[in-house]
DNA sequence: CGAGACTTTGACCGTAGTCAATTTATGTGG
DNA sequence: CCACATAAATTGACTACGGTCAAAGTCTCG
């Protein structure tokens, strides 16, 4: 569906290389370009950009980044997660007041900018997978709002992990109904409103209950249509399915 | 400061028409124009695009709007409030899964896209302020998201007016340290994902602990900068200041 | 003046937060 | 491979912030 998914292909990158080969030299030029482009963070990192650039954009290749904000309070708000195949835009000044993006795991980052894909057309097919991405981003961004604003616990936990199941299934990273989830439960505390022992009491709630099963950084999602109905989680792309 | 407010210039178009006597041909089109492309609305109503269309851009000349969803449920999360001076967008399917904008007063909105100004470089200057504009509102929405999320009931309501006011008075719509606000209580609570008495109780303290003063539709907010800091406001703009 | 919308208040409940301690991974050096 | 150190998950006891229900009071406007 995702025609960046087909562009980029995070983690099965490296599928690439096996075809080197047959590649010409302007090709193994391109790949060369590719890497000199590929960025790597360790968990934790603050991505930033050079400075005086003004902004920097990037795809995420593996891993998972966070966009969120701090207050001088300690308190932390997590906006969105980034997850392969997600654009980001980082700006400048944008770190108190605004929103900073952090690697959640260790993480590989390509700039946008880098034209690593011959051909005009190539490249304007990404740039439209980008624009198309942000806005399911935007959209993604009001159902945060929902989550935070007006779901029980309950909900906000059932609904953010549907949405990463979708977001994931997209570029090829569910088996089944399953997926593994690099995050701690303080990060979904964080993303979610509420607080890590709210989180991790909710979890087992769900667990018990049968909705859920989580195994060492797995999560599988049983029948994920009427977990869907619970958390009143609408998914991406179709609108009018009430 | 606002380029926005300068070009348009809400509830104060009015004045413009004094000097009729004195416009060209030309600029007596033009003024056709303007009022051609103005629509009204009543409170409660929302805005949709002309079917087929697929965006429609505005601006709001006078009155309130906000921008929400609603869930099968009958709850209510809104996520941003419009005010005279400030740009939108409305997308076609964006009723459910979406983003709906509904006038809160009644509204005067213009059609962005009529060519109501002179010149190429004045219509440039507007389209840079919508853009400008446009960022401003990206952090506004993280802002609310920082509110809904992590902030106590009383952080949130102050936080909500001090955002306010300072958007208004960008528009100069503030005087001295009070404002108008059309905002029933219920829209306070659906905005801040509090509950209606709720909010009513933590007006009222903050009425009864010298915040802030309500009469009848107006907001006067004590001490501003002391308000900012209980509820962790950073005023839009000059980030870097903690 | 009456109808409906909005605000205010009280009583009670429940979801989620806080504090603190324990258990379970995870990982690292010997 | 084990011992220890550290991060993460789990649990219990208690608190409190905010929600719900219901009723009364105000305000507006035709």
């Amino acid at each position: 569906m995702s025609a960046l998914a087909q562009a980029v292909r995070p983690s099965t990158a490296s599928v690439t290389f096996n075809a080197f080969g047959g590649l010409q030299a302007l090709q193994v030029e391109q790949v060369r370009a590719f890497w000199r482009s590929v960025e790597r963070f360790e968990p934790g990192v603050q991505l930033e950009c050079a400075p005086g650039q003004g902004v920097k954009r990037g795809v995420i290749l593996s891993g998972w980044a966070c966009e969120m904000r701090i207050l001088p309070d300690g308190r932390r708000q997590i906006f969105s997660f980034l997850l392969p195949g997600d654009p980001f835009l980082i700006e400048e000044h944008a770190d108190l007041g605004g929103r900073g993006v952090v690697a959640l795991t260790r993480l590989e980052v390509m700039d946008w900018a880098n034209p690593f894909l011959a051909g005009a057309e190539a490249r304007e097919t990404l740039a439209r997978a980008m624009n198309e991405a942000g806005v399911q981003k935007q959209d993604r961004l009001m159902d945060q709002m929902v989550r935070i604003g007006r779901l029980t616990a309950r909900e906000r936990v059932l609904h953010l992990l549907l949405e990463l199941c979708d977001r994931l299934e997209a570029v090829g990273l569910v088996r089944g109904d399953t997926f593994r989830i690099p995050l701690t439960q303080v990060i979904f505390a964080d993303a979610l409103g509420l607080s890590l022992v709210h989180i991790n009491r909710t979890l087992k709630q769900l667990r018990r209950e049968g909705h859920i099963v989580l195994k060492s950084g797995s999560v599988t999602l049983l029948r994920r249509e009427k977990l869907a109905g619970l958390a009143f989680y609408h998914p991406p792309g179709m609108a009018g399915v009430a």
